[in-house]
DNA sequence: TATCGAAATCGAAACGCTTCAACGAGCCCG
DNA sequence: CGGGCTCGTTGAAGCGTTTCGATTTCGATA
């Protein structure tokens, strides 16, 4: 192994003085750094990660705390952690992969042992109990998602109320006075999930406001499940002319269905959706939707992470303003 | 920070004896752990793994080269990934995560700075271009997936050959006598695709042996490709009985296009596949089918680098033996 | 020309751990 | 009873960096 004795010897220089090369925290003559820069080359060198941790008490590595478990959408997960991971790399940190099954006590023990030098924690839920265990972590945590009781983390997430709203609105400014939301599976409202509830509210709240009738109908995956919350959505008494739909897993069965039932997107019924914009592009029928922006919630979670690491940065929220793309799947009353 | 040498204090003992408390190296007696094992407790010790990997030079980490291409199917990849951070847990190692898209040097970066003791690869291709760099890698590295040049280095993957065998068989002890492959994406045979190419060898050779008319269809995905691929495979010249389907992607669309043409599953045409058993369970029409054994590939890709680590254990190469699920969508002749 | 300050470099002390050589104590064997 | 074990424990030497003064150099200022 080379180390940094050998290039200054290398060099001519002092440890010190490779150090301060590699660093840039002293100023160092153009010629020294010349030099210095060709002996690194020339032998190879790679610094001691432990070392450098070591004496510095900086490991330059992040902790990415992911859901493993089936049943959430992978892709999408996939989506953030690979922003994440590059966002990482840009500011020179590695990323550390915890799994959520695990716990947070994976967070303390990485924290603890100085192996990361903060958390970003993917997926959090409303009610999640690990947020309280995870304020003892004596690191920055940076949260996706945005628990009831955020007090004293930093949280990014999508606005979902707005998204909510947004959506409502898009069907109302089209002159539908009867829409209704498939939501997610029943479990997720009923745990109390928070990223469905503020798109819920929010959805109920701008429909509310421009006089339009709204119905929910938490929809549980699989194709007869779909038909039957179908069913509900487009009874006659309802009048239903538009759906608001956030879950993305049921999307292709939803279209399956109604093509089944000869009703068509969007001469019958306009359809609007929430989700990753590549799904939203390859449906059979491509839908108008507010986008997952997993890369930039990703990235910024970065960013929120290297603030609070550098400056004296107190935990903040940022809640993402949706974008939505009209793909044509909703048409004018 | 609490240090060992606070715990040695505390526990009235000193630093190497609470090192080997901890390590197990050493035999110490009885009262001596005790009283060691509740200073530890007492003072919320944690060793500084900075420190510990200097020291030791073992960093107890893992490199995992991931790809986060979209394209690749997540949720499988997910299904690795999450069973090689379990099984390296269970060592007691941590799981570095760096992205195949990010290149072979990204490997050589963490293992040259004793980042990680050691890498596994995931989702290697035939021709892998990076595989020659990942020689230079001064530490174990264990393949999932096999490169036809695997010279040296460790692999695991599923028989893919024996797989193709096994569908073929299957269809042909049914009675069946002229049978279809539909195939990955025309782009995964051109580029020689290790595991697409030897699956296609199996299922070939076996036809064969048991004089079974075979044809091949390489299927893009998307709705319109797959019909376009089912004319070709059920073009009335063929007579074709039976499919056996290499291509996941594919296999909701295809079912929902053999319903339309009112073609019923096994009754009028027989089809096996080889996917996660999840994905075979949930579709609309379960599907007998060899599962990808994700979980278990992963915890011997575990296996395989703790070995190489431990011992002076060579490069091997080991190919899981298929396992096929029957869930009746096949039927006799 | 003497003095001062900034720029460039150096030396050495940490950082927290592992591990090796060494040592005393107790034991068994001849 | 002396010599050679093993067992449990210790002290101290690293491991490869960073970083904090201290020191040197040199040009500019007085």
């Amino acid at each position: 192994m080379i180390t940094i004795k050998e290039v200054a010897r290398h060099a001519g220089v002092s440890m010190s003085t490779v150090s301060y090369v590699l660093s840039g925290k002293r100023s160092i003559s153009g010629e020294t750094r010349r030099r210095v820069e060709q002996s690194i080359a020339a032998l190879g060198y790679h610094p001691n990660a432990g070392a450098r941790a070591l004496a510095s008490s900086k490991s330059q590595v992040l902790g990415l705390v992911v859901p493993l478990r089936s049943g959430v959408n992978m892709p999408v997960i996939m989506q953030f952690v690979a922003s994440i991971v590059s966002a990482a790399r840009d500011y020179d940190y590695d990323v550390l992969l915890l799994t959520k099954e695990a716990g947070p006590g994976e967070a303390h023990r990485v924290t603890a042992r100085s192996m990361a030098d903060a958390i970003i924690l993917m997926d959090v839920e409303s009610d999640d109990l690990r947020i309280p265990e995870l304020r003892t972590v004596e690191a920055p945590v940076v949260l996706l998602g945005m628990p009831d009781d955020h007090e004293g983390l930093s949280c990014v997430d999508l606005d979902f109320a707005t998204a909510g709203r947004q959506m409502a609105g898009h069907l109302a400014d089209r002159g539908h006075r009867s829409i209704a939301l498939i939501g997610s599976p029943p479990a997720v409202y009923e745990r109390g999930t928070s990223y469905a509830a503020r798109l819920l509210e929010g959805f109920r709240s701008e429909a509310a406001k421009r006089d339009v009738r709204a119905s929910v109908h938490p929809c549980a995956p699989g194709y007869d499940a779909v038909a039957k919350c179908l069913d509900q959505a487009l009874a006659p008494e309802h009048g239903t002319t538009g759906l608001v739909v956030h879950n993305e897993a049921v999307l292709g069965p939803l279209l399956l269905e109604l093509r089944r039932r000869s009703l068509d997107v969007p001469a019958d019924l306009s359809v609007i959706t929430l989700c990753p914009d590549d799904v939203a592009e390859s449906l059979p029928v491509p839908l108008t939707s507010i986008a997952v922006p997993a890369q930039e919630l990703g990235t910024i979670a970065v960013e929120m992470v290297m603030a609070r690491l550098t400056e004296e940065h107190a935990p903040e929220v940022r809640l993402l303003q949706p974008r939505l793309t009209d793909r044509g799947s909703t048409s004018r009353r």
